[in-house]
RNA sequence: GUGGGCUUAGCUCAGAUGGUUAGAGUGCCAGGUUGUGGCCCUGGAGGUCAUGGGUUCGAUUCCCAUAGCUCACCCCA
């Protein structure tokens, strides 16, 4: 068998490596900014976790997760997600007895074993945000605002925030009852998975895109229209929160997401260039999730933000990145005499930050020209026996081909000053 | 889980109605006399024509299956 990556992973090769630099260092910029401190989870985790912090009658537990038996026998199972890790770790290091509100952001990887098409791969790339702690509308806001920022930053346009409140427990069970009153008549006309649905979570029947149930969904009560007080003022307060800052959103009933942990507070900023995943992030609150998942009663909010879909989303409206600069010098050399300087030369020079190469093949000089120009050095200097006996090296500026004779002994501390100055 | 398209050198692609050693461009390596890049010229390396099976005197070319890529459905980041 040819050995190949798996399906649904890809390297990201060093000519595109600057592009995911580039958006996580925005990233983590940013979150420095908004005062949220960066945490590290484990890649794997045991499988109860993600089965009751994301949900049995989700998909993602259903039938996308990579789950195995480690040597011990216990099950475990690679992220297909973030928030689940985050909120493990602040219960298991008992984060609700610091300062709140805890406020965390992550850059991680994620699995899922799903078929892959464009914007969507088994393995893929996550920025998230996690708030615990506080219960109003203004974290809402904070963590919108903080996306809003990010795309702002990064000159992406064209990406819409849509949001929506689907309810505390309260007004769902009274929405739910309801909702099944209304579909109740038209049950054997619904698909499988609604029918399924109908039972476990006639919240997600709204969000089916099967043509025979839309029919019906069409005149089902919305759940926004059918908040108690307290979610309906936390839903306002949301709106005003995020005009008082001018950032413009769309309310969009339909939004369900398909975690089921999720209350309240639900958004998503979504591309404008269509495509089935114009999903760049989506996120919401999860006042829920601590205490499901063992820990005390503790609201939470975030997000994640598909890093794949952001690039490509980069690309698609021809956002430019910045290539990485171009190398400093290189030293060419003639000669074994030449060659031990060159290296001694190279290690100082790299030791103050300057980016330095020699030959390593022990090619022509000719060849090693090529080579400096092919990898853009801004300088070469050459050296030979005849350089040595005279203390002198013949430095070349690669964009003009200005040649001048340097003292060797000087030269090190000259270019190291140069460059730096330069940056 | 379902359906369509695709799979020939590192990369982008030609091509043969099935017939001896499969091509281009680009990239890579080396040369174009004495120690120097970018242009130009020459040469070289590099492909079991995705994998497995079938039909055939003969298959990379036809048929089937599998895998991968890709797009879409579902769902989601």
């Amino acid at each position: 068998m040819k050995i190949q990556a798996p399906k649904g992973t890809r390297d990201i090769l060093p000519s595109e490596i600057h592009r995911w630099q580039y958006v996580s260092r925005v990233f983590a910029g940013l979150c420095d900014s908004f005062g949220y401190k960066e945490i590290r989870i484990p890649v794997f985790e045991y499988t109860e976790l993600f089965q009751r912090g994301v949900g049995d009658t989700t998909d993602i537990v259903q039938k996308e997760m990579y789950t195995f038996d480690d040597k011990g026998g216990r099950s475990v199972t690679l992220r297909p997600e973030g928030t689940a890790g985050v909120v493990r770790s602040y219960i298991e290091n008992g984060m609700y007895s610091l300062p709140q509100p805890i406020k965390l952001y992550y850059d991680i990887t994620a699995y899922r074993y799903e078929n892959v098409q464009k914007g969507r791969y088994r393995e893929f790339h996550q920025f998230g945000v996690e708030a615990f702690g506080a219960a109003g509308s203004e974290i809402d806001v904070e963590v919108i605002s903080l996306l809003h920022m990010f795309f702002e930053k990064l000159r992406l346009k064209q990406t819409g925030l849509n949001i929506n409140s689907i309810g505390c427990p309260a007004c769902r069970k009274a929405y739910h009852e309801k909702l099944k009153d209304f579909f109740r008549p038209h049950l054997s006309e619904l698909c499988n998975d609604c029918r399924n649905r109908f039972d476990k979570n006639p919240l997600r029947i709204i969000d089916c895109k099967n043509e025979e149930c839309r029919k019906f969904i069409d005149g089902a009560p919305l759940l926004l229209d059918n908040l108690c007080d307290e979610c309906r003022n936390h839903f306002e307060g949301l709106r005003s929160g995020l005009d008082n800052l001018g950032i413009n959103y769309a309310i969009d009933p339909k939004i369900v997401r398909g975690l089921d942990y999720y209350t309240r507070t639900v958004f998503e900023f979504v591309s404008e260039n269509g495509g089935s995943q114009g999903t760049i992030c989506g996120g919401g609150r999860y006042d829920g999730l601590v205490e499901e998942c063992g820990g005390p009663s503790v609201p939470g909010i975030g997000f994640a933000l598909g890093v794949e879909r952001l690039l490509m989303e980069l690309d698609i409206q021809g956002v430019a990145i910045e290539e990485p600069p171009a190398p400093d010098i290189y030293i060419a050399t003639m000669g074994q005499r030449a060659v031990d300087l060159a290296m001694q030369m190279v290690y100082k020079l790299r030791g103050h930050g300057v980016q330095a190469e020699t030959d390593l093949m022990g090619r022509s000089l000719k060849a090693q020209m090529k080579y400096a120009d092919k990898k853009r050095f801004s300088y070469t200097i050459a050296i030979g026996d005849d350089e040595i006996e005279a203390g002198k090296g013949v430095l070349k500026d690669m964009r003009t081909g200005d040649q001048k004779d340097v003292s060797l002994d000087s030269i090190v501390d000259r270019l190291k000053n140069q460059v730096n100055q330069a940056k």
